[in-house]
DNA sequence: GACAAACTAGACAGACCGGTCTATTCTCAC
DNA sequence: GTGAGAATAGACCGGTCTGTCTAGTTTGTC
């Protein structure tokens, strides 16, 4: 395995362990046996476990980043109804995935927001480029008249990736996918994101 | 210090350790030391730090649902403005803690929901009863007619809770109290709970 | 005052933690 | 082929974790 593989291939472990167990329940020993990688090797690649927990948050908050942006960016549907589309569709994820973990970047934020800073000013990076992207795509319903013109887009971009990240730890606690379709229901019930 | 002190006691220091550095990385040694209780004693009150932690989630649920059914069950205001206040209420009181801390149970079910079912569980229960005593009053609203008769009052109010939650989080990580008033003034910007 | 039960007290145990260290093997430029 | 640095390998370290154990003290009852 190449310098680059089993780099990947630890954040990529680590971040399902991290998804599943969360921070401080996932022992070194635990992810270097998932992956099968010696200690050596671990912290060659990574100076601690906290650097290494940042890396797998870049990779999660990029990752979703990236594919977030594809479906806003599809203008074959109308703005509202992109919006929509990817809250089902990560929705739909987190279904398959049991209705147990949610989402990484909710999770840590709120294990380590306290006692790790870098890990806490990473996340709140990342999701705040997340609610920009949907802010754009809210600025577009709102050039074609499907939103009210002195719509917020900024805030109302932020309240729902907040609602979301409220109707996953709801999601994780009922055991039951209920709180993600309700969240929907509300803010998309007339096609309106409000 | 009798039986009961001592056990109060304990619960109490827990709850304020658990807040701000949550169950994992909270150590029993710690929870001793700063409530000056030796080990002894704490395993003679409780079996387990689990058994713990399911009492100090039990305290603070039981206390916030008294809070909160004082001030809803207050009829001098008009049903939302009481469900308004009790938000405004708690994020004053997050914020008098530096926007740091956030909710004990959405911190805790975050950590611990997929590891600890008891206490997933027992989280999931407080939640909801909370939720149930918004959506009460948000029938009186339908009843007086400031909201549409067909609203699911239940569902609402579930659906401010999971808001709130998210809310709270986008908090700890900004550690600034912009998301709480963005989650207020959306959902009782025309005095209406929407 | 005697007795039992409740409670306090903290030394101790064994597992596990993140991290270090040295030795070895692989990779590749020259 | 050789030398250098990247990467692998895992034994080992000191510290911390939850939980146990035995002994002592307080409290309430008769």
């Amino acid at each position: 395995m190449s310098k680059r593989d089993t780099k990947q291939h630890l954040i990529e472990t680590g971040t399902g362990l991290f998804l599943a167990r969360g921070y401080n329940n996932t022992g070194l020993h635990e992810i270097l046996a998932a992956a099968d990688v010696p200690k050596g090797s671990f912290y060659h690649h990574f100076p601690s476990k906290e650097a290494f927990a940042l890396a797998v948050v870049h990779r999660y908050g990029d990752g979703a980043q990236a594919y977030l942006e594809a479906l806003l960016g599809d203008t074959s549907q109308r703005p509202l109804a992109r919006v929509r589309q990817f809250f089902e569709e990560v929705f739909s994820e987190f279904e398959r995935q049991g209705c147990r973990h949610g989402c990484l970047l909710g999770n840590l934020g709120q294990e380590l927001a306290d006692a790790h800073n870098d890990i806490r000013s990473a996340i709140q990076d990342h999701l705040k480029r997340w609610s920009v992207a949907i802010a754009r795509c809210l600025d577009e319903a709102v050039a074609e008249g499907a939103l009210p013109a002195d719509t917020d887009t900024q805030a109302l971009g932020q309240l729902l990736i907040d609602g979301f990240q409220g109707a996953a730890l709801s999601m994780k606690l009922e055991q039951n996918p209920a709180p993600l379709v309700r969240f929907i229901n509300h803010h998309f019930a007339h096609r309106e994101a409000a």
